[in-house]
DNA sequence: ATCTGTGAAGCGGTTCACAGCA
DNA sequence: TGCTGTGAACCGCTTCACAGAT
């Protein structure tokens, strides 16, 4: 999951809920696919199920942009494609830098999403010298030493970070402190940066993290029944004791199932 | 963003809340740092700032899993790592397969995030004859027609997708169909899946128009001091007429490229 | 007849504030 | 006294169900 910051503490109720912009982009996504199909109009279940999010949502969501539909007919494909474009701001040009080319600086780099919707890989920088000049996905590594140069007279705002977690946070100070405002993180560290600024996160581990979750459930309950040996096997296995004593699994989830067993 | 599916209709009033487990891994994180510090014990405000959320939410979650503090002192820090470790099942091993050795394939199966939270990259594959055989951070990629045979032999039941869009539905039904019931999919499609299979998206592009929108936001802010200068100006610049027939598609797509990358 | 737009109800998650324990 | 654990208030998002437009 990516997490968003301090989007204004609510002064006034202009606009979009955080929820619905994070689905805009799928809608955009699933007209696009429309839109060179040469379809002319959608309804809001059709485009609910290309966008895999179900229609009372999607007209909900279009309701806070305005009202784009005609009623017994649908959205007009290109007008929502344009509206949706606008309001993301995705109808001017992004310059954008890429700080660490690594494997995956260099995957973000020839990422094709990135040129086509309005979001222009400005510069990729990196410290080593060793990489310098060097071209990847057809640009120049250019080195960090001139970071603050390409933020400014490019006019950069937004910085994504694909460095080890050990630099992220002075790579993101120097980046703040040149001007750039929104940053997307994938070193797997929690960043501070001033007011005002945004940064969102994208953490694979936390993903795989978040999946093993379910997946152990899922193999708790086929088996399930043997629930009784609870967690006092897994205890056996290397449980550090809390304190002093006790504290022996004092209370679990509403269903105190967790399994703790089970490979795959 | 990634989106989550499908997590039991709510049958029951089953454990703990999916925001409380999206929270669990960060810290994890937190907590790994603090026991290499040789650290004993940490309070919720202070672990709290460390994984970047506020206290009141950290001992709420923390509530969902028992109660493994000690009033007056705070958490007993190898302890906690402990538990929350069994809670997301990281106390086994997730063989995990990665398919399309791309740039982004390639980052993650160098990614060391993986291996040092219980994940083993068990395989790597690629449709491209030419790929296999050759070592991948150390590792041999294999070719997509053994996918079904590396998947039953090891047990896999968790799949990583890094392929083109255009072919990602189709690897995530062969790895469903061999097995697989967890898959992280980095392709901008939107994937489905039978009940009973996870899947959460990791989308880059998304990400960014997240961004873009806020500091699009920031943008028009400054320039007004209070004025409610409404989108409907913008509107007048170049919208595409609403209805009006005219399918013949003058401007076929504003950004004029196709979802259907990946990496490069 | 059909499909959008939306008030209202429902639900999950966050925050508050304080009781309870060390 | 200090900090956890938690009921209850609160808030935002989702879902429902239907009024309203074509």
């Amino acid at each position: 999951m990516a997490t968003g910051r301090t989007h204004r503490p609510a002064t006034r109720s202009r606009g979009i809920p955080e929820a619905t912009v994070a689905r805009l982009p799928l809608y955009l996504r699933a007209l696009t696919a429309l839109s060179e199909r040469s379809v002319p109009t959608v309804s809001s279940e059709e485009l609910a199920a290309a966008a895999g999010v179900n229609s009372a949502k999607l007209r909900k969501d279009f309701s806070y942009l305005g009202s784009y539909g005609t009623r017994g007919v649908g959205y007009d494909v290109e007008y929502l494609v344009y509206q949706i474009s606008r309001e993301l701001g995705l109808t001017q040009d992004w310059p954008v830098v890429i700080v660490g080319i690594g494997n995956l600086g260099a995957a973000l780099a020839g990422y094709g999403g990135f040129a086509s919707r309005g979001f222009r890989v400005a510069a990729l920088i990196d410290a080593d010298p060793a990489m310098t000049g060097k071209p990847v996905a057809g640009i120049p590594v250019q080195h960090s030493d001139d970071l603050e140069k390409i933020i400014e007279e490019d006019g950069v705002s937004i910085g994504v970070i694909a460095t080890p977690a050990g630099v992220a946070q002075q790579v993101c100070d120097r980046l703040v402190a040149a001007g750039v405002t929104s940053i997307l993180n994938f070193a797997p560290t929690v960043l501070s940066v001033p007011d005002g600024v945004d940064v969102r996160k994208v953490d694979l581990s936390i993903e795989l993290q978040i999946l093993a979750f379910h997946e152990q459930r899922k193999a708790g309950e086929e088996s399930n029944a043997e629930a009784a040996a609870e967690a006092e096997t897994a205890a056996a296995v290397a449980p550090p004791a809390p304190r002093g004593g006790s504290t022996g699994g004092s209370r679990k989830g509403p269903d105190g199932d967790v399994p703790a067993v089970m490979p795959a």
